[in-house]
DNA sequence: AACGAAATGAGGTACGTTCCTCAAAAACGC
DNA sequence: GCGTTTTTGAGGAACGTACCTCATTTCGTT
């Protein structure tokens, strides 16, 4: 049986109450008394019973996801698997509720924010571009004790409490040795696309893969950046003529989404298989890519890591706990067509656990 | 406030007793009353609370984690890792207790598997190789309603409950595109490497890997595998010999462990980072080789993704739960320098969640 | 030694569920 | 419409912790 908090009030010797005084860090309470509390708890191997003190708290927890209404694969992915994990979290007293703001409001955004406080929100997990305004609106949330996490993208300066999310100058540096010694250390060209040099996961992307292109294949030739702002069509216009200026290109490197018109241009042009293609973000499109072979590389983080992750987080900032840094990373997978994880079966949403 | 039984009883205009009945799967209940408690559950949305459920079950999960005796970075990581899941798995009434058998002595093994269910386990990760007393211990803690699963290297013949671990002919496939490709598809000579082509997650590998290089691969040349027999000694010989009758060697694929004799060997010999070397699983020792340059990729799983997956899918065939397969597929991590997650931090283990 | 302040004890209720018993009601077969 | 079986209701104890109140003891000061 493992020990209680009687047990432990009868081996250190005081009252119930006490105990609950020194494990719930009340006021008090003598520092003899604490120590020898303390004492009687590593001497029984005394563990808390979170379950059973959730419940006697009779803490709920409403976090708030916010993201931008994009219909990106990327986006609507990232709801799915957090739409997913809050369904299963619900079961231990979470109420996830996602919030979606459009993507060019950010005014939209911050009177959203604004609201939370109100509704009941304990904590918000947030991906959107950094603008002053939603600084501010963060920064409000968070003197008013609610803590909010970035998703994806960080916020720098250290508007937030927590970033969910891989590295992203590390990500473009695993992009570029894959690069260079997939095509064997050059020569040849290599294109980069993103869909605007503004974003900062962007920009620190193309840092990281500049910097291993520079200093260890120096042998390749890595044109600058081309932007397709999101648009299909823009990629379609800009790649082209670029593959028709530079029959050289070996290698593109696609730092952001909208890989559908990528793909496609790519076998239109019967260059499928003949390039090497490294892309980011697993979605279904880039994955049956990298099967047929379109894609050779995928630098992807597993979403449901991703959103499991940012509960995880938002809760122990809610409780005030620390955090296990190491469960917390978010790995930075490579994905080739050989490691590809076998396709997640949609049908197993089960509505309730009731198998007997 | 989220509804509770109380108010499904309300709702459904029945009695808490007969509300229980039905969550419960108990028998005594009318088809009609049981459609009119679910019905009054889906209106209101009610998600039963675990945390009271086990609460009140006053259940305990006592479970085995059985590994070899050897003393392998990676066994013994595997050991950290679970450990620490185990201790943090404790506030959930989860008690893990770690056992070791003697490698090389199946039947102290099987005494040991047919003394647990006496001990009050109701569960049992497993790494071991299959032998027929093996198969019989197994089989033995299942019919007495024991779930066992197997960890790392699966038990085939579907003689357990569940596989935690990588799908070992993936992995090598995986390798098998790396070296290729990172050796731009020849011409040259690859040496492989495994302690023992006994083990099955061995020789998983090795068909693997062939399986890619002779497909895709023509112009490189994989040399017939060496045992290493885990000794670091046959190690040194045996590849020493090797290298100096085959020059063209400019890849060696390292399917086991063993990895301290190997780079040293490199170092020696002067090949550092002239060689491209491919190896399994990310222990200290291969990390900092990553670092150095002398490894150039490790194929690897996640050993704190593997530990807590094992404690989920013991605790959910305990509780004759289903699973949530996605979350529980250990991927193939591949590692490069680039990508190397950050050192967790060992001062990390905080004794208590004791911050205010 | 007496005082006020600080520390401790005793006892209770609550959280949401499980699981038990016993009685009452409803449904069923004939 | 009788007896029998099945279904339902009412109520309570328990799980381990949190948190509250009020009384009592102990402590440090003077």
């Amino acid at each position: 049986m493992r020990p209680t908090v009687i047990d432990i009030a009868r081996e250190a010797g005081v009252s119930l109450a006490t105990v609950d005084r020194v494990l719930n860090a009340r006021p008090g309470v003598r520092e003899k008394t604490i120590l020898a509390v303390n004492e009687a708890i590593t001497r029984l191997g005394y563990v808390r019973d979170l379950a059973a003190a959730n419940l006697a708290r009779g803490r709920t927890y409403r976090f708030a996801v916010i993201l931008p209404d994009s219909e990106s694969q990327f986006i609507q992915s990232l709801a799915d698997a957090l739409i997913e994990a809050g369904s299963v979290a619900a079961t231990s007293r979470i109420d996830l509720r996602l919030h979606r703001f459009p993507a060019e409001d950010p005014h939209s955004l911050a009177a959203l924010l604004a609201s939370l406080p109100d509704n009941g929100y304990v904590g918000v997990a947030l991906m959107a571009p950094e603008t002053p305004v939603l600084r501010d609106a963060v920064r409000l949330l968070r003197s008013k004790g609610i803590p909010v996490v970035a998703l994806v993208s960080n916020l720098p300066n250290a508007a937030c409490d927590h970033f969910v999310g891989v590295d992203n100058r590390a990500a473009g540096r695993t992009a570029g040795v894959l690069m260079g010694r997939f095509l064997g250390g050059g020569p040849g060209q290599v294109l980069v696309l993103g869909q605007s040099l503004l974003a900062r996961d962007m920009v620190d992307r193309r840092r990281g893969f500049d910097e291993v292109m520079l200093r260890d294949f120096p042998g390749l030739d890595v044109l600058p950046s081309l932007e397709t702002h999101g648009s299909g069509r823009t990629l379609r216009d800009v790649v082209a003529r670029r593959l028709a200026n530079s029959p050289d290109v070996r290698g593109i490197y696609a730092m952001g989404d909208g890989h559908r018109a990528l793909t496609q241009l790519i076998d239109d042009h019967g260059l499928s298989g003949c390039i090497t293609v490294i892309c980011h973000e697993l979605t279904p499109h880039v994955r049956s890519a990298l099967e047929q072979g379109t894609v050779t590389a995928v630098i992807t983080q597993n979403l449901g890591h991703l959103a499991r992750s940012t509960l995880r987080v938002l809760r122990a900032k809610a409780d005030n706990l620390p955090l296990d840094e190491g469960q917390e990373q978010i790995r930075i997978e490579i994905v080739l067509r050989e490691n590809l994880p076998a396709q997640p079966d949609p049908a197993q949403i089960l509505p309730e656990e009731k198998v007997a």
